[in-house]
DNA sequence: ATTTTTATTGAACAGATGTACAATAACTTC
DNA sequence: GAAGTTATTGTACATCTGTTCAATAAAAAT
């Protein structure tokens, strides 16, 4: 791969990283962030839209090590657990280990890009995890089904972000069984 | 009051229904907007901090909208219907009535804020219909659940913007229904 | 090693941003 | 209706934005 680009890259990153620590996302400008990466601001345009352009690049990475601890096996057999899968409980420890990043992504300001791609994460494993229980539904149906599960998990994470994320991941974890096992409940009965 | 203001806020809301049937939100200047409504730029800075600041005054009253039919009386009763009120279902309606607000607070380049507007919005209504079933719940638990419900409702809603909202509110409503009285049905058994 | 391709740079441009200030116009008070 | 208060205006300024273009430097191809 082209150096030149890897040094365009890797400079904005690492320019990014040292204004986040000064001030939020929203008030950092293109013409700043070039200064820190000694970078042309014409290069800048060559490459990124705006400087969420990089903070996205950044995302994309965390979403693909969320990605890899939902490829991860599990020992617990899917069987009996029917909706809610053992790599969706993972998501808490996930979003605890980059708290920093989803301060921003959950941030009032920021857009509803990162939203919809952590959505679309956690809307492939929640698809995955469908089971015997909802074969019954049109595909329509489990498409909105999917969105329905995803999203209430993510009101969970959510909830977390308002409250300051004291409490722990495992504390959210029981919470989102609890939430959860009314479902599992009902598919049995069925 | 005084009509100066009166006349500001007046036409820049005029000014941006004008300006968002030619170009995005994003995409509209306060320079342009302060030119169409015929308002000075440095009023404009008085009242408000960008252009998102004359739709958020849009959106309140479109969440003031959506509170009105919460607080509307209702015939069915309460107790069989447990978690999912009425006025909840009434939603999918509220958001086609305003669908075109809806797009642009749905868009990924739209900051989160009205997306948290209307999640703490449908949360009250959550909140309402928690009934003796979740008594046995922690006040903390009940916030959770609370963002958990809400969140999923709001699921919904994203996957039928993704769809460009080609299903009937009615469609939804059955979809939100069937979705639920899976909790329901459980928490009847416990 | 030389040519060709591609990325970066610097300069320049029209327009936008956010803020400041004195002048003026419009409302409020008495 | 006069005096005081408040909102709006026009102007100005430094900075940022997004784009263009020729010049240069670095990488790839031959």
């Amino acid at each position: 791969m082209d150096l030149r680009v890897k040094k365009t890259h890797d400079n904005l990153q690492k320019a990014l990283i040292v204004l986040l620590n000064q001030k939020s996302l929203e008030n950092i400008s293109v013409a700043e962030i070039c200064r820190i990466a000694e970078i042309n601001r014409g290069t800048f345009y060559l490459h990124y839209k705006n400087v969420h352009g990089v903070f996205e690049r950044y995302f994309n990475d965390i979403v693909k090590d969320l990605k890899l601890s939902y490829d991860f096996p599990y020992d617990v057999t899917k069987d009996n657990l029917a909706m809610l899968t053992p790599e969706m409980i993972q998501i808490f420890h996930h979003v605890k280990k980059y708290e920093a990043f989803y301060r921003i992504v959950f941030d009032e300001k920021t857009p509803m890009l990162y939203y919809h791609k952590l959505l679309k994460t956690i809307r492939l494993f929640v698809i995955e995890s469908h089971t015997k229980e909802t074969e019954h539904m049109s595909d329509q149906q489990l498409e909105y089904l999917a969105s329905y599960t995803a999203n209430s998990i993510i009101g969970l994470l959510l909830q977390w972000h308002k409250e300051d994320y004291v409490l722990s991941p495992e504390t959210l974890n029981q919470y989102i069984y609890d939430f959860s096992r009314l479902k599992e409940t009902l598919q049995k009965i069925i």
